[in-house]
DNA sequence: AATGAATGAGCCTTCATTCAT
DNA sequence: GATGAATGAAGGCTCATTCAT
């Protein structure tokens, strides 16, 4: 529990770069080879300092949820005195933010969405201090936005626009072909667009005219 | 008529167990051996067979698309001349058919997402034959019922569409701890009430009012 | 013992083509998938003409060894009556053609001389029909042109003469970076200076001074 | 000074057996399980400390060539000084040490003999290593012996120099059956008598009369 | 006379892990 | 706190061979 370590030790490189790896080649594909030798650390590192690669990924996984969190809290910041429209705006950004990376090195995002295709053991942790936050929040807006829906309707709202964060990562590879112009734009500039248009998209889909 | 196995040639056989591994595990970690005792051949039929494990992938690839398409085209079977909102449904209803599977083994959909996320260089064919005929499709829709968008707003709007279409099956893992009563339908109700909704939402979001 | 078979059979082709394979691979490094494929035949085929990769080298090695004695017999063809010197430049020529090759595939020789260096079994056969005539005869001609020395002093001195028509076959790989003029000259002019230089310093070496 | 084995590292003992090995079977008969085994380590220690078989044989050969030329240098020895026909013998005398063994494993020579027919990529290494320096030092000789010839008959004057060097030990398997005598001699008494003919032999040879 | 399908043995390599230092 | 050496398990692949047809 405690804060990592003092120095940018070796556990912390080791921790760093294993994200990448893990992100960009998935578990099994990762190797500890390739993640000590980037990290300058030697072939026994892992397991001295995590026991395991299982004990290396977990840490991985942890850690860049805290940091997710800390930066881009589910709400994005927005007041909860705020008006609807606005807080499901913060909430659409906040969420595309820490899938789509910004300033934070980008495989964060993508070590979440990995986990969602081919769950590890490490998906009840993300689950409870990731996507539940982020689920409720939307039920109670959805609610707010659309209280003639029943229940189940609500909830596969819900899902809609989770959905809709999520897919700009997921399937990055195939817009890019069906898209080039996509590609092109910035980071920045992808996420302001989207989150104004999922946004919009959503509003209008919960059945008021807001657009 | 029956599921599999027994005197389906060497060949068949592979080819069926292959995608159903390599769905459950991915590529890499999906093993030759394990595919092998499965279908109750040599370790070395794949060499045979399929030259590669590359080979064997390549191969289940493309027999499942050529499958899923043959059953659930991409328009859903609705005349181009139905009205508007019926072929999209037909779209979506169609694309969840192949993406959650239906009475076809349930992996197949699998594959698909996985190649998503973990592109293996069969990408561009899967593009080619499966997500740009529906894009096309969705387009050309898209512009029929909200003309009045410039083009980057429709074409964000068919992500949209497609993003709710794919969710369901990328998230099953999570969607299963958040809301247990949805695992629990049976496939076909989960495709009905979901086309029905996803058709809804959009319908909706793209700023008609069918609601 | 019959002439091989009727028309230009698949045998005949994997004969062919083996004895080139072998020459450049080895033994053990050439594989029958490859020398089925040039040779245009089944990969079970060699199993069915010879048995075995072993039965097909032996026979490869057979028939190279009959056709190119058939073609460059040991005494070069030279008569028994005309003088020592001519009969001596006779034998070494006819090794050197065996060796170096003319208009025949250029792999014989190489196939003889990968025998030596790796016996398969098959060497007695060799040993027998082609090394053991030559070296007969060089006995002959030594004690004529060095009646004073003893019988393994001559026996060495055959041994020199031997070695010198191996090495530019032997040799080639290293020849050629050491003096690449020598590699630009034709097969024919290089079995020409060939058979002159080593008759001569064979000559000299046995101590009368033809040159 | 005991033979092998025991206290030496793993790396050590790797290379002494892989030397024998490769030199009896060939690069590619050779097999790392045997190597291994023989050399009491495990089967992944090859990887470990060589990266490949090739990187293993690479290092074989390396450092089969550096210890043969400590201890049996080109010149064998002799003075630049000293006379022609001395400095002649001691070139030859070394070549025969390096080639027949004498007190080092005897498989040595044999690797080179075997690089020389089926070359692995290594061979640059030891034409400048080894074979070149030889090469130089003998045309110095002959030039010095044989003013009187043109370049070209010098050259092949060295060659049939080496061919006579090399031979003893690429024929070794047909020398036995053609000769037994020899093959029961020690192999000092081999070389002792090796190089006092081949000396002979070639002084005579290049035209003067030692005789 | 010939072949397509299938097989079992064996090879090289990679990987995560351990252990003595 | 950290590491170089070594290991056992497992994986993909290749090969010669067989067998029913």
């Amino acid at each position: 529990m405690s804060v990592s370590s003092e120095s940018e030790s070796t556990r912390d490189r080791l921790l760093e770069v294993a994200g990448r790896i893990f992100a960009r080649r998935g578990f099994k594909a990762a190797t500890i080879r390739e993640i000590c030798e980037q990290a300058g650390a030697n072939l026994a590192s892992v397991n001295y300092h995590f026991r395991d690669k299982d004990g290396l990924y977990a840490e991985v996984l942890a850690s860049t949820i805290r940091r997710a969190l800390e930066r881009y809290p589910a709400d994005g910041g927005v007041s909860r005195r705020a008006p609807v429209t606005e807080r499901l705006e913060g909430v659409i950004r906040s969420f595309l933010q820490r899938t789509l990376g910004l300033d934070e090195p980008e495989w964060k995002g993508c070590l979440m969405a990995r986990e969602l295709a081919e769950p590890s053991g490490a998906l009840p942790k993300i689950i409870q201090e990731v996507a539940r936050p982020v689920h409720d929040l939307l039920l109670e807006m959805v609610a707010e936005l659309a209280p003639e829906r029943n229940e189940e309707e609500r909830w596969l709202c819900v899902q809609s626009i989770i959905a809709q964060c999520h897919f700009f990562r997921h399937a990055e590879a195939v817009l890019e072909v069906l898209r080039p112009q996509w590609a092109e734009l910035s980071k920045q500039d992808r996420i302001e667009r989207l989150s104004g248009h999922i946004t919009q998209f959503t509003l209008r889909g919960l059945g008021g005219v807001h657009g």
